[in-house]
DNA sequence: TTGTACGCGTTATCAC
DNA sequence: GTGATAACGCGTACAA
């Protein structure tokens, strides 16, 4: 392995100065070098496998092509870790590179996490966060660019699902195959709590505000903030033991909706010729299940492209940017 | 936001050399620096909050503390992601950054994404991948440390789960429980293409050898190599269609599981009572099942975390390391 | 139109 | 024991 070639080889290797070597390769346009030098120093540097070495550069212009990836648990969550991919792409694209670091379950490492990036000179910082809640961040340099992915936090630039508009679409998905009576399991007081989710009380209102413009209220509703297929089980479970009446469960993701089947099935009830099945964030399990699960996708990917674009691209990003949860057509409903 | 301080700085607010300063912050040991002097230094820095710029340092000494992860699509694999997090931990604890990146599906990407990689003088290159297989990697430099996780390549330090262990063990956790009328799903020739995974054969071998240590056959077996859900469904199915007698399935892995326990459940049998399952992998998806399932845990934030300390310590790496499979017992087995 | 020389902040080599 | 000073590779003000 030799060492590599610098500016100054690539320089003599031309008969020409570094300047002109600089000027041509970072192509300079207000700059009259003459078309054959430019060639020269083209050659040249294609000759000797030049690059310039980042490090230099970073050290002369204070600015280091990298931005910082700071997240709570995404790349430990089931599906959200698709914000990172996101992210990464619209990155490479800029010619960006990504730092990872990750915070856990522990919130007080993250001043020493975002000392550390900032320490490292990145040029933004990317918060990720595993559920949009708001977040307490440490103080950060004026000048800094951050945004937050399915985050929110005092003046900073979010991006999060549109979760009104989810609800909204899930509920008259539903209508649209001619359910009337519909039962919706996953309410509760809990998930009001902003630090706890920000955009749950949206998927509440979108679906609330689609059920009043269809003059029609749940045929019944097990509650619950805890939403595993545990839930799902026992919630559809119980309505059935009540008597209730419908024909559609709502649930309030793919985990509920998980042991909603369960439950139907153990009833003897078929998806979704007995009972529809409708829901929000399209984990992998959508898909395992018979028949595949209709739902709402958490646009974890786009939302991270999105981010990344917003901090790296000039524009003046806006106080909070909604990202569409586009509905999921699969077997469930009918 | 004020400038940040430099050496320069510290050494006039302790009326020292730079010299000095760079040497007691560093902590060279063999250099006599009078215990006043450095008292004088620590005091200054502490008092203009200095920190070093890594990237004047990274300029001087060619090393950057940072090490470079580079996957194909682990950041959008279910599980797999948890590689990341321990790679990401493990780095921290030495205080090295880590640059991602992720090639997707498009391997021709690799070698455009390792260059610029290199370009950054990352001082590692550590590689993940989804499934453990043999890949192809560009030529790196002589020089450069590199470790595989969840891959083999030619000549390259490879971290692997150890699959012959945990093939032997799954067995053997049910002759434990005493059954000998075993099932297995998921036989294939053609996951035995080591580019489509390195280290199946070896999950075979483990369970083929356990199985031939304690004098038995398996009393069926459903063939194939898509191992989802579907797998496990009709192959349940047909087993049981065929009249075969068998107290426990052995599946090749979780989503296979999943298959099976909806078709037992769709034939009236009980899982542990009737028939004991014992599987795989340990993604999300074994939790959520009634009853929650015993399995073979891949462990992969411990083969991440172990990459990185290979790659960052000194010690000569092995050609292989098997990283234990941990039994995750659950209530499938009975 | 191109070249010279300096500075970015650090570490390392030598003097004193 | 400590202090000048020369690199590291690049960008750019200024000179030619």
């Amino acid at each position: 392995m030799k060492k590599r070639a610098t500016q100054a080889d690539v320089a003599r290797e031309a008969g020409l100065s570094v300047t002109t070597v600089s000027l041509v390769l970072n192509g300079r346009r207000n700059t009259r070098i003459s078309e054959e030098a430019a060639e020269r120093v083209r050659e040249a540097a294609e000759r000797l496998d030049y690059s310039p070495d980042p490090t230099a550069r970073s050290l002369r212009t204070g600015r280091t092509r990298s931005l910082a990836f700071v997240s709570d648990g995404v790349t430990v969550t089931r599906y959200a870790s698709a914000m990172i991919r996101g992210a990464l792409d619209a990155a490479e694209e800029r010619g960006y590179t990504v730092l990872m670091a990750e915070v856990g379950e522990r919130p007080e490492r993250l001043e020493k996490v975002v000392a550390s990036m900032l320490e490292r000179r990145v040029d933004g910082l990317l918060f990720g966060f595993m559920s949009a809640r708001k977040v307490g961040l440490p103080a950060l340099p004026r000048g800094k660019r951050t945004v937050l992915i399915n985050g929110v936090a005092d003046g900073l630039p979010a991006i999060l699902p549109a979760e009104q508009d989810a609800g909204e679409a899930a509920v008259n998905r539903l209508l649209a195959a001619g359910h009337r009576r519909i039962a919706f399991i996953g309410r509760s007081e809990r998930v009001l709590d902003p630090y706890l989710s920000a955009t749950i009380p949206q998927r509440y209102a979108g679906i609330d505000a689609a059920m009043a413009a269809a003059g029609l209220d749940f045929a019944a509703e097990a509650e619950g903030h805890e939403w595993e297929p545990e839930l799902g089980y026992r919630g559809t479970l119980r309505m059935l033991d009540d008597a209730a009446s419908f024909t559609a469960i709502l649930t309030a993701n793919d985990r509920v909706a998980f042991g909603a089947y369960q439950a139907l099935q153990e009833r003897g009830l078929r998806v979704p010729h007995d009972v529809a099945v409708m829901s929000f964030d399209d984990e992998q399990l959508a898909t395992y299940l018979h028949p595949p699960l209709t739902t709402m996708r958490l646009p974890y990917r786009e939302m991270g492209a999105l981010g990344a674009r917003m901090l790296l691209d000039e524009e003046a990003p806006a106080p909070a940017t909604l990202v569409p949860m586009p509905l999921v057509e699969r077997g469930s409903v009918a």
